[in-house]
This record gives C-alpha cells, structure tokens and sequence, in this order.
DNA sequence: CGACTAGTTGAGGCCAGTCAATGTTGGTGG
DNA sequence: CCACCAACATTGACTGGCCTCAACTAGTCG
C-alpha cells in the first residue's frame, strides 16, 4: 500500500505521521523552496489562501511508494525534503527509472488527465511532502492567475524535461549520458543553494542506470573513467565535480 | 522562417494562405475530429466561443517548419489534416525526433511554460492547423471548466506519451522498438477510423530511426525481417499489420 | 536522360551488455 | 563496539546487437 495517498486509491490519506501544521517552518511563506515550487510569486493573500488548501504535510520513509499506476489522482505533491524514483514497470516486470526528483518539486502531474496517476514514486531516502488537493488547487487558481500559470509552467517544464530525456535516450553515447546526468544534477542543487560541485547521490548505481538506459557496470566502469580522466572524484556515492568544463566537453564533443 | 506561427517571433500570423472561415466544415462543432481535441465535451455555447477565439485556420506545406525553438509562445495549433514530427537539435547538429503527430493532436504545448517554444515542429505532408491562441484561451477556460480539463487532459496526456517512449528507448530492443511503433501508430489511426491494419507512414525510414534512437539501415532490416516472419508486409513506406497478435508477442517476449 | 533522394543489403567493427569473481559498505544484532 | 551479513560496487573477459561504411537498386523530378 501506499504511504500517502491513501490505500487502494480511495483517496483518504491515511499517514499517522502527519506533520502537526503549528510546527514552525511548515507554511509556504516561510518556506526556502516557494520561488521553485507552486507558490512563486504569489501575494501574501494568495500565499495563505495556498497555505489553508494543503490538506497535511507528511513524512515519506525511504524506500516507502508515494502512489503507484492505477490509484485515483486527488492531487498533487510537493517535495519539501528529500528525493524520490519515478518508474514504470515493463510487462516483464522490470523497472525503467523515468525520474528523479528533489526538493521543490512537484510529483504527480502524471495522474491530472486521466483520473489515475501512471506511474509509480518511491522515496529514495526519508523524504518530506506538501499534499495539494487537485480540485481545491484548481478553483484558487481560478481566482489566482499567477498560480494558474505556475500550474501549466510546472507541466510544462515536466514535458520539457521528459524531451530532454528523450534526446539523451535516443542520441547520445553511454559516457555523454551519465556525464549530462551529473553536470543536470549539480545544477539543481545549486538552484537549491548547495555546492554545484560535490553531490552526493541518492541512487543506486543500478538506477542511474536504468535512468540513462544503461547497465550497472556499464555506469560503475564509467565512473572509475572519468575519474582517470581526471573529470570526477568518485567516493561511493559521493562524487566531487573537479572539472565541470570539461565533462561539458565530453558531452559536445560530437 | 516559419510557416505560420509569425517571422522572428513577432507573434503576428503571416501566413498569406489562411483558409476563410465561410469554408463549409471549418468550425469545431462540425469537425470530425472533436472527441479527440480541444472541443471534446463542450456544450454547444461553449464550442461556439471557442470556434470565435481560433484566430485562424492555414494551411502548412509539406517540410515547412510550424515553429522553432526560441520563438515566443502566443498559443497551441491543433492539428485539422496531415501529420507532423517534433525534434529537437544537439549541439552538433543532429536531429532527435522526438515526436509524431497527427489529426486530431495538438502542437504547441511545450511552449505554455516559458513564453518560448522549446522544439521543432516540421510538417511531414501537406497539412493544416487551428491556431488557438493561448491568452484568449486560458480566459475562455475560466468559466468553462470542462475546457479546463481538456487543457490539462491534453498536457498529461503528453507527459505519460514522453514517459512511455522513454520507457521504449530506455529499455527495448530495436525489434521491439520498431513493433511497438507501428502497433502505436495503427492504434491511432484506428482511433480515427482508419484502418487498424493498414497503414502509410509518413516518415522517412532516418526519422523512424531518429524516432526510436536507432539507425536508418537498422531500421530498414527490421522491417525485412519482421516481413519475413509473416508479421507485416512491406511495400515502401505503405505497411500492413499481417498479424498484430504476433507484433504483441514480439513486444512481451522478455 | 541524368541527378538526386530514399531504401535495401552485406561485411566488418565497436560499444555496451552479459557473466562471473572479488571488493567494499553499511545496517543489524550479539 | 565489533562481527557478520547482505546489499552495493568494482573489475575483467568475452559476447553480441547495433552501428559504420559501402555498394547497389528503385523511384522521382527537372
């Protein structure tokens, strides 16, 4: 079952663990991530009016699955902590990792036109979410253009994201793919205000892997590669960035 | 320059060949389409407002580019005839194919986000779009909900079709690849009441190839060898589906 | 008719996958 | 606190699927 969104999407949540909302620092005003997420630019009003319509702000365990296909879409989460897998299953039963989202953004976009969310979310590591209730969402953002806006800027900075995904899928060697992978991550961790240079990672290898269509030893031998190149430091999962230039050029050069 | 979508991004319709609105069946109440677009499920007011904001009907010439990259976003173009591809460039120049649309679908949606398109959308044949403008659109929206909806309908639908293909490219076979695009493909073409197993592609086979992350000539074998299994026939770019059931299997067999 | 584009087919090479052995890390319980 | 175990990661040897290069055919348009 769900950890959230409530068991055999009857769309109840059913956490024990939600956060209590007179906990400082759980209101969008206050939070450090609002110019990335649903709230951007709204006015205080409408900050507080968003603020009354997050039905609970919960914790997610690692490994815990935020909603899976087939359970009735009721809204929206936004990640106030931590990271999560997005994947679809093969009718083989195999996984492919089709993202990996962090703090600040926003989870469950898939469900919005059909009713039922498509794919499946797993925390990669104890997480942290902001529930927003679809139909309460949508008529504030009737009231509200500047969220409306957000609304369909967040989807279409997903379909954007998914395209990018699609051209590193479809066009690019193994080494261009992880390179890309690390220098796009680096990046939104600094949007986020950590280094752009030393990240740790939250995945497996073997879900970098399936993320960038590869082979987990293909990814582990590219890692030791790079790291002889002289481009990456490479400690576990913990990698440092010693030449950001260069691994650009790694992906440039045709 | 583009075709229609206004030069250098002035937003200005250009086109010289705009098809006058006194043209029998060039409204969305009449056209055959609307289940699969825009007007799906409006009441007969609301299609009739929504046939007043389409600012106009053109026509779009076989290779002519609908929009680039770049070019500022003042709405989306639902596609009346024909049939188009979406790509994108790398940095070297090569094009990914990333997308493949037809009557009934709609272009322009990865622009809503950033006042920018993102892709490139070029016709494969002669063709014609609506032209829908975003702004006039979005207002329109407000009081009509079910419109609402098929705004966010049409989005989703998008993103779960970007996650599927990469589902395909980042975890298929090149066979799969190729029986699951022509399964893909008569599908939507029966959805609209063509044949479920015939059909004429309109690509060439590079942009199949570019579509599915592979190679023109790996391309070509595919369909020579699925030919000589018994599953389709091919004659040039015309395809038929001899044995959809087999095309499945070819698919499933992990 | 010739030039051009699209498509097919073959031969050979290489990148990434597969299989397998070994090393490392981190969580758990004694 | 440390020993143990399982999960994670690295590395090597080999394989194979798809790519590359190339020759040839078929259809199209001026």
């Amino acid at each position: 079952m769900s950890a959230v969104a409530g068991g055999k999407g009857t769309g109840v949540p059913v956490s024990p663990n939600i956060i209590p909302f007179h906990e400082p620092k759980t209101h969008c005003g206050s939070c450090t991530l609002q110019e990335l997420c649903v709230p951007f630019g709204l006015d205080p009003a409408a900050m507080r009016r968003l603020d009354e319509l997050i039905s609970y702000r919960a914790p997610v365990k690692k490994r815990e699955t935020l909603y899976r296909p087939g359970e009735t879409f009721n809204g929206l989460f936004a990640i106030r902590l931590g990271s999560f897998k997005t994947l679809l299953l093969t009718e083989d039963g195999r996984e492919q990792i089709i993202g990996y989202r962090i703090a600040g953004e926003i989870l469950g976009l898939d469900g919005i036109g059909s009713d039922r969310y498509t794919c499946e979310v797993v925390a990669l590591e104890d997480s942290q979410v902001c529930f927003l209730p679809f139909k309460e969402l949508d008529q504030l953002a009737l009231e509200v253009p500047p969220l409306r806006r957000n609304l369909f800027r967040l989807m279409s900075r997903d379909l954007c994201r998914d395209q990018d995904m699609m051209l590193l899928l479809g066009s690019r060697s193994a080494e261009e793919r992880l390179a890309l992978f690390l220098l796009n991550l680096a990046e939104r961790y600094q949007t986020r205000g950590y280094s752009a240079r030393e990240l740790v990672l939250r995945m497996t290898r073997e879900e970098i892997a399936s993320f960038l269509g590869l082979k987990l030893e293909t990814v582990s031998r590219l890692f030791s590669s790079l790291q002889e190149e002289g481009l990456i430091q490479v400690q576990g999962r913990a990698i440092k960035l010693l030449d950001p230039w260069g691994l650009k050029q790694v992906v440039e050069r045709s």
